[in-house]
DNA sequence: CCCTCGCTAGCCAAGTTTGACTACTTGGTC
DNA sequence: GACCAAGTAGTCAAACTTGGCTAGCGAGGG
């Protein structure tokens, strides 16, 4: 669906015991604010629902160090890992047109074994091409292609994108078999965390990216 | 936002008058359910949202030709044409990473002249390549990339996302300025509606792709 | 004649997302 | 000593989205 749960899963088990505002301090070091739908109030309402499936467990802390309402303090349970991963290989392999759900998944695919990583992301290309040639069969009927006027750029603008999708997972898959990053189980891994303390310097100033559509 | 105001203006637009379930049809017939959310509760949403906004008037009608309860038609205000050409404007240019807004945009593009229409798709070019500069001036700082970790092939993706994005707009570009499809003044326009009663050919069967992220 | 099935048209409750808002502390400063 | 800005941590109502549900009608079988 979304990639919140993902984000918020990778950010928490990262940290081990993680609250609210650290996550969201995480995930805006990352930029994900910028590419998802990661905002604190949908942060806070990941927390409280995935605590409330058992993904999460909620330990009550006292007020915070640092003003603000009293802190709740957050763990992955078993269950959560297990939820993680399965979104983890899910959202690796969908190719479902969101960019910010492969985005998510990039960000922590080295949770994975590197063979299995290798294998996801070749299912990944496998399913574009299928879906590719879904629906190039069934809108290229026998009057040939034109037939649709300005609507067939519709479909060329998604068969493009699925082109340019594909071609960009094989570029990542020879990549991580030629050796690049440090997956599960190859030593110590790359972390984007913020130790407590330390200044965010993504903080502000970030790129960003208007969509000014104008709405009266 | 999202596409599905865009894309119920649209729909109501070209039939001039149209209920709900008229809509929806047409949606349907256009594949949105594939590549937007245009499901019925968020068609029937938006009808009442925008009717109570004034970009809709709406009239009460008896009780339906065929089953089910009393319909309502929907006519386009002067208001709600403006909103509609808004967003027509503002899709056709904003580079915002989804493909639905895109898409919906595409479809509706021939209702401006081809000159302005041009002259977006310029500008929505201009937009990405911005958006490229500014991401990669970023996120390339003095220690070169790579210092990023696996990290790096986020923004790796996201700037091949933008570069193939502008390539293909350049391409659309070329095929207008060349005379293709039947813009605003330019005579009979291309209209994809059902009349009453025709059947809709891509109802079901249509390639479908599963989007299967697993949840439990 | 009655009953079920499937189609038409739309509704609704539950869940999610959004962005503005609260409340509290620290640290400077006049 | 009082005040203001900045930062911390989280809440809330309003809007949007989802997908299953309702209700009316005609067709066809027994």
């Amino acid at each position: 669906m979304s990639a919140i749960r993902l984000l918020v899963l990778g950010a928490v088990r990262q940290h081990g015991r993680a609250h609210g505002y650290q996550v969201r301090n995480d995930l805006e070091y990352w930029g994900a604010h910028e590419w998802s739908n990661a905002k604190p109030g949908s942060i806070y309402h990941a927390l409280k629902q995935m605590a409330k499936q058992g993904l999460l467990l909620a330990h009550e802390i006292a007020p915070s160090t640092a003003g603000g309402p009293p802190r709740v303090e957050y763990e992955v349970t078993e269950q959560g890992t297990e939820e993680y991963l399965t979104l983890l290989r899910a959202y690796l392999t969908a190719y479902d047109q969101r960019p910010d759900v492969l985005t998510a998944a990039l960000g922590f695919m080295v949770d994975l074994p590197r063979e299995e990583a290798l294998a996801l992301l070749a299912e990944r290309v496998r399913r574009i091409e299928e879906w590719r040639g879904a629906v190039t069969d069934y809108y290229t009927p026998e009057e040939g292609p034109g037939q649709l006027g300005h609507i067939g750029e519709i479909m060329n603008f998604w068969v493009h994108s699925a082109d340019t999708g594909a071609e960009w997972t094989r570029g990542l898959i020879e990549r991580v078999r030629g050796g690049a990053y440090t997956f599960a189980g190859e030593g110590d891994p790359f972390v984007g965390v913020l130790a407590e303390g330390e200044e965010n310097p993504f903080a502000a100033g970030r790129p960003r990216h208007e969509d000014d559509a104008a709405t009266g």
